[in-house]
DNA sequence: GTGTAATAGTTGATTTTGTAACTAACAAGA
DNA sequence: TCTTGTTAGTTACAAAATCAACTATTACAC
């Protein structure tokens, strides 16, 4: 058996990975917090609602990889705090349709200008190469099924 | 004032990177937990130690990230399964060296093969050079100090 | 020495999250 | 209609993370 290069944990990918969303993560949360007192599941709930306009909450469950219960909840602090409405929905009295308000979505857009210049931020410590590639990459490990490998 | 393109959160690098560290992150932790019943942090704390052998908790905070009361106790839970020993320095009695039993160097070898299989899976999904460049741009965003960005 | 600040690490209280069980509404076959 | 199964969403309880305050020790200026 060939002698194997020792696996080193600093190039981990879960790892890198984890380090990198914690330190980009953390400072952008001081912003909505301190303005908005939100947590990171609001304002992960405000932004879809921002960007999909109404969604249910299982939508946006689906899409960003949430469980159902911090969805809910979110969505619980987020219309107590008149950042969205929640409607019925009349043919499946199941589901629920989630919608900002005005001051919701003035929220949404003062944050996405906020966000909008911290991604720049990071970005420009990277080529332009460098950042598509790392975008792209990103996407297909987010998108991917769980790899069974073991 | 020019019309700018509308900003998408879908780009947005830290909604990327929380994507991807979760989705990577869950499955390993699968492992480790099934395995030696240990949480996330005890396993980096595990990992840390198995890399760089002898040392103390607040480098262990600093090289990782982790809150010290994180470390802290996650640390008691590994000494108490006898995965690691501490042992007081004599010169400054504050410190306290940490470092593997035999038992816990056997858990990180086991571990370490697990990691480098998943690795390997993860990585396929990717070509070499976006690989290559994404865990490059991950160190620098990991490394970075916190951007003054408003 | 003495007082003040700094560092290593721990502990307790509070918040937040995760797990599992739950209600309510629908769907579809016998 | 009466199961049986599924989906949307909530809630209760347990596990974990966070924050602030704490002890113990060292450093350093005076």
């Amino acid at each position: 058996m060939p002698e194997t290069t020792p696996f080193d944990l600093r190039q981990f990918l879960p790892y890198l990975l984890n380090q990198a969303a914690e330190v980009s993560s953390l400072e952008f949360q001081q912003v909505y917090k301190a303005r908005y007192g939100m947590l990171r599941a609001e304002w992960r709930v405000l932004f879809h609602l921002g960007i999909h306009g109404r969604m249910t909450a299982s939508a946006i469950g689906r899409m960003a990889k949430m469980h159902k219960t911090k969805i809910s909840r979110a969505v619980f602090r987020l219309a107590q705090r008149r950042f969205l409405i929640r409607t019925r929905d009349d043919g499946d009295r199941r589901v629920e349709h989630l919608e900002l308000t005005a001051q919701g979505r003035a929220a949404y857009a003062d944050l996405c200008r906020v966000a909008q210049d911290y991604d720049a931020a990071l970005i420009a410590q990277l080529s332009d190469r460098e950042a598509a590639v790392l975008r792209g990459a990103l996407e297909k490990l987010a998108a991917a099924e769980p790899a069974a490998f073991t």
